[in-house]
DNA sequence: GATGAATGAGCTTTCATTCAT
DNA sequence: AATGAATGAAAGCTCATTCAT
C-alpha cells in the first residue's frame, strides 16, 4: 500500500498548480514549475495530467464544484433571500481572503483564456455546478417572492461580475480597505438591485 | 508627403493589435501576427512600438481614454442621474457591439495579465482616463441628492464588474439575447442599487 | 549506467565551443552552432549552459585551470628559473601547437570581449588558478636570486604579452617559422629581461 | 560651398566608430549608434562607408599610419637606440592615455575579429605603415651594434606583446598604479631583452 | 510509477543594408 | 547629399511534450 495514493497526488498537483496559474498566469507558468512545487519530475507530472490544457479544465471543475457546494449549504438553510445573499457574500470574499488562488484562478485564468478552455469547456460546460446552485438561490428567491422575478443572467452578471470586480479591485491592492469591510454595503446594494418592487 | 502618415500607421497596428489581442489572447498572438494583419514587416513592426509588452500598455491607455471621454460626454449632459446610468450603460454594450475589441481587450488581456502591466500600468495608473469620469459622476450623483454617498470602490465595483460580466457571459455566447434587450433591466438594476433612500 | 555522462556531455560542449569561438569569434559562433558540432538538439544545450555568456565564462576559468595546472607543474619542478622558463615557454607553444583553441579563445576571446566577461568575470575573476601559478613563479624567482625584484605586473605583462604576441602572429600566419623554433630566442629574451644583475 | 567638406565629415564618422568600437566592441555597436554619435542618418552614413566591415578596415589602417608616423619621428632622431626604446614607450603609453580609442582598437577590435579583417586586410596588409617603422627601428639598432641581430618577428612580438599586454592591463584596471609609473621598468626590460651581448 | 535528458518548433527582438523621397 | 522607414534573415532562448531507462 503506497504511502500516496494517486488520487493523492493529483491534489497535490491540483493545489500547486492552482496557486502558480493564478500568481503567475497560465502562459507564464511551466510544466516544470508545477512539477517543482510538488516536488515531482516533469515526466510524472504526465502520468496524471495528460496536457496543461487538461490541467486548466480541471482546475476549473474542481473550483466550480468547490464554490457550489458552498452555495448549496446556504441555499439549503431555512433564512431569508436577503441574509441569503449575506452569506453568499461572504462566503465569496471569507474564499478570497483564505484561498484566494480560486477566485483568482477563476478570474484571471479561466474567464480570460478562451483559447485555452474552448476545447471542452465551452459556454458553462466547466463551471455548471456552480451555476446551477446559483440558479437555485434565484429561483427561489422568486418563488419565496422576495426577488422580483428578472431574466437569470441580469441577476446572475450582477452577482458574479461585482464580486469578481471588488475581489480583483482587491487584488490589484487597490481597495483601501480589507474586503470584508465592503461586505455590507455590497449585500445591501446586490438586495436593492434584484429585490421585488 | 506621405500617403500614409507615421502616426496613422501606429493607429493601424493598434486596431490590428486590439483585434487580435482580444480575439486570441496575449501570449497566443505573435508579432508576426500583428505586422502581417498590418501589413508591414516584423523588424519594421519594431520601429512604432519597442516592444510587445509596451504595445500592450498603450492598448490599455488608448482604451481608457476613449471610454474616459465618452463617459465625459454623458457627465456634461443636463439630464438626471438615472438617464445618465442608462446613457453609461447602452454606451458601453454599444461598444460592446461596436467595437468588441475593446472591451475584451480591457476585460481578457488588461485584468489579467498582471504579470504583464505590472511594470508602469501598476493599480490605476493606465485607466486614469477612464476611471476619472467614472469618479465624477458618482460625485455629481452624490452632490445632486440623487444617488446615495456610499464608497466610491462599492459603486465602481458594482457599475464595471456588472457591465464587465454581462459583455463576458455575451462574449461567451451564453446570453440567449443580443446584450441591447439587457439594457433596461441592467440600468434599473444598477440604479436601484445606487439611488440614494 | 548511461553510455555518456552528463559531465562529459558538459566536455563535449566545451570542447566545441571552444573551437567555434577560437575559429569563428565569439559572436559569429551561434549557439546552433555549437550544439549541432556536438550533435544534441538547440533547447538541450540549454540543460549544461544556461546562456551563451555563461558558456564563455566556464570556458575561460577551464582554460585557466589547465594552464595553471601546467605551470605548477613546472613550479614544483627543481630545475633552475632560466630553465622554468623554457619549460614555461615550450608548454605554451605546444599547447599553442596541439590545442591552439585554448590559447586562441584566450587571445580573442576572453580579452576582447568585455561586454561578455563584464559580469562575474571582472578583473582577474576568472583567470586567477593560473595568475596566482606566473605569481608564485617571480616570487620563487626573486627569492632564489635569480630574478630581480620588480613589480610583478611589469614582469607578468611582459611575459604573457610576449607570448600571446607570438602566438598571436603564428596564428595569423605571419610567422615565417613555426613556432618551436622561436622557442630559444624568446626565453633567452625573457630571462635577459628579467634576470637580476 | 559647404560648411564641412565630404573629407571632414568622413573623419568624423572615424572618429566616433572609433570611440564606439573600442568600447563596446565591433558587434555591439551599430550603425545607428555610430551615425547618431555623428549627428547623420543612418542611410547618409553609407555615402561614406560602404559596409560596416569596410569602415573597421579602414580604422585599422587609420591607426597604422598614425602609429607609424610616430615611431618614423623616432627613428629620425639622433639618439641612442636604448634612449628611441624610452621614446617608444613614452609615445605608446601617451596615445593609450590621450587616445586610448586607438590602441584599444587596435587591441580589442583589430587583433581578434579575424572573420571581419579576414578579407583584404590579411597578415600585416592593413598595418604595414606602422610595421615598416618598427622594422626600421630594428634594423637601424642591429646596424649600430646596439642590439642583437636576431629575427625579426622574436622582437616584434616582444615589443608589441609586451606594451599591448600592459595597456590591455591598464584598461582592465588590473594596474595598480599609472601606466606612467612603468615606463622605466618596461624600457629597462625591453632594452635587457634586445641589446647586443 | 518515476525520472529528467532530449527534442524542435516557435517566440521576441535585433540590425546591416536598401531605397523612395 | 541626406533622410529614416522598411526589409527580412537570423539570433538567443523557452517550453510542452516524449521516451529510454
Amino acid at each position: 500500500m503506497p504511502k500516496v495514493t494517486k488520487e493523492e497526488k493529483k491534489t497535490n498537483i491540483i493545489s500547486a498548480a492552482l496557486k502558480l496559474f493564478s500568481e503567475k498566469g497560465f502562459y507564464v507558468t511551466t510544466i516544470p514549475d508545477i512539477a517543482q512545487k510538488v516536488g515531482m519530475s516533469v515526466g510524472n507530472f504526465y502520468n496524471y495530467f495528460s496536457s496543461k490544457d487538461i490541467l486548466a479544465k480541471e482546475l476549473v471543475m474542481y473550483i466550480s464544484e468547490y464554490l457550489g457546494e458552498n452555495i448549496r449549504l446556504i441555499n439549503e438553510k431555512d433564512i431569508s433571500t436577503e441574509k441569503k445573499i449575506d452569506e453568499i457574500v461572504s462566503m465569496y470574499f471569507n474564499m478570497a481572503d483564505n484561498r484566494p488562488e480560486m477566485i483568482e484562478y477563476f478570474l484571471r485564468v479561466y474567464l480570460s483564456n478562451r483559447e485555452v478552455f474552448g476545447n471542452g469547456c465551452e459556454g458553462m460546460i466547466c463551471v455548471s455546478a456552480f451555476v446551477t446552485e446559483l440558479m437555485i438561490f434565484f429561483d427561489n428567491g422568486v418563488s419565496s417572492g422576495e426577488l422580483q422575478d428578472q431574466d437569470f443572467f441580469s441577476a446572475f452578471g450582477l452577482f458574479m461580475g461585482y464580486l469578481g470586480g471588488m475581489v480583483f479591485l482587491f487584488g490589484e491592492k487597490i481597495l483601501p480597505e480589507p474586503l470584508n469591510s465592503y461586505k455590507k454595503s455590497i449585500s445591501t446594494n446586490i438586495y436593492n438591485a434584484l429585490k421585488a418592487r
